[in-house]
DNA sequence: CAGCGTAACGGACCGCGGTCCGCTTCCATT
DNA sequence: AATGGAAGCGGACCGCGGTCCGTTACGCTG
């Protein structure tokens, strides 16, 4: 190998870096997709007009988020990670510094409040019910929290379950159709969440 | 009027009679698409290969069941309706004859069984996102069993939202993604769901 | 800076769900 | 038995998500 010859290895948990002509197209797309999304809801964007908006084929659309849910989950990505910041990393009541019970309460009202705000576009990231929930880097990132407030809270038994059930409450479908269907307030849908944690940690 | 006209109002609750070429090719459709959805799994199965089945046009498929859920539903029917009398007629304890808690807990088990029984087709029979769980009269039923029972069992407070929380949990997608992806058994399950209605009628 | 391997591109193409509308069939009435 | 009108029918048609593959452009190497 010559001297300059840079590492091969990619580093670990860094992606293989994008052409520059990809990284331009997938934030002109992100940015068309955004507008769309703003202009005519989620629903009403295909996949070719996002294409057209950015002036590239539609195969490259494809070929940078996978499917139309992938493009969804792109743009919800800044939204979601900023959640997961402030619940993992911010202040009390939802971030380090309260009791776990008190924690778990705010995450799950907190979560309320992020779904239904971004309804439109979790409504139309949802994939196909044979793969639902698998596959979904967020979801294990709540898992994990509500698994490990529950052990912290001295919950005892299937820990592993538990967690699933709880977080089956904050289905944006379920919380959409309860939201409009039955004309729940998210106060409501909060007491609630309340209810069941409260419920399930013994309380 | 003449003296041999029938009564002109059609009965309440039954459906306006349908035309007997319209009745034949109903039952001709289910057939077809029971053997199909049997043959090669509810996913793989196309409207078209249903219409070019039974010998008709695609059109009449449309027009009987309005959409491709709605033709799934209507192959579910037979096996809803079983599984409704069992839980409102039949013997304990999922029938009358129980203390409602031990009903409610066996009302859950059966319905897991149930719905990982018929998995493939009521995938299948998923609607989009936005309109999820609407208008789904199968799951009126349900519910109004449920909130009965939590009624039956003591619970307070909002038996409403607390009769969807734990619908949530059997939810047939929820379901499939921990019997697959998790490995859960339908007992493992099954414990879950009672576990579950035991913190939230506070047993 | 020329050459080259590879990633990316684009848009024609495909399959399926769903609609539309001119034609057919049923059946109530006389 | 004839007839009129409504329910039903069929299949061409449309739009969209997703794929395929020949062409293009990036950027590394010498």
């Amino acid at each position: 190998m010559s001297p300059t010859t840079p590492p091969e290895l990619t580093v670990l948990g860094s992606p293989p870096k994008e052409r520059s002509d990809a990284a331009r197209n997938r934030t002109r797309l992100l940015d068309v997709a955004a507008r769309l999304v703003a202009e005519h809801g989620a629903q009403n964007v295909t996949m070719e007009q996002v294409a057209a908006g950015a002036g590239v084929g539609k195969g490259t659309v494809f070929r940078r988020f996978g499917d139309r849910t992938g493009l969804m989950r792109a743009l919800l990505d800044h939204a979601e990670k900023t959640f997961q910041r402030e619940f993992l990393t911010g202040p009390p009541p939802l971030g380090p510094g309260s009791g776990p019970v008190e924690r778990l309460r705010a995450f799950g009202v907190a979560m309320i409040a992020h779904r239904l705000r971004y309804r439109d576009m979790y409504l139309a990231a949802e994939e196909p019910a044979e793969r639902r929930y698998a596959d979904d880097p967020p979801r294990a990132v709540h898992a994990r929290h509500v698994g490990t407030l529950l052990g912290a809270a001295g919950a005892t038994g299937d820990l592993e379950l538990l967690t699933q059930s709880l977080l089956a409450y904050l289905d944006t479908p379920f919380l959409h159709y309860l939201s409009t269907v039955h004309g729940m307030s998210p106060e409501r849908l909060g007491d609630g969440w309340v209810r069941l944690v409260d419920g399930v940690v013994g309380a």
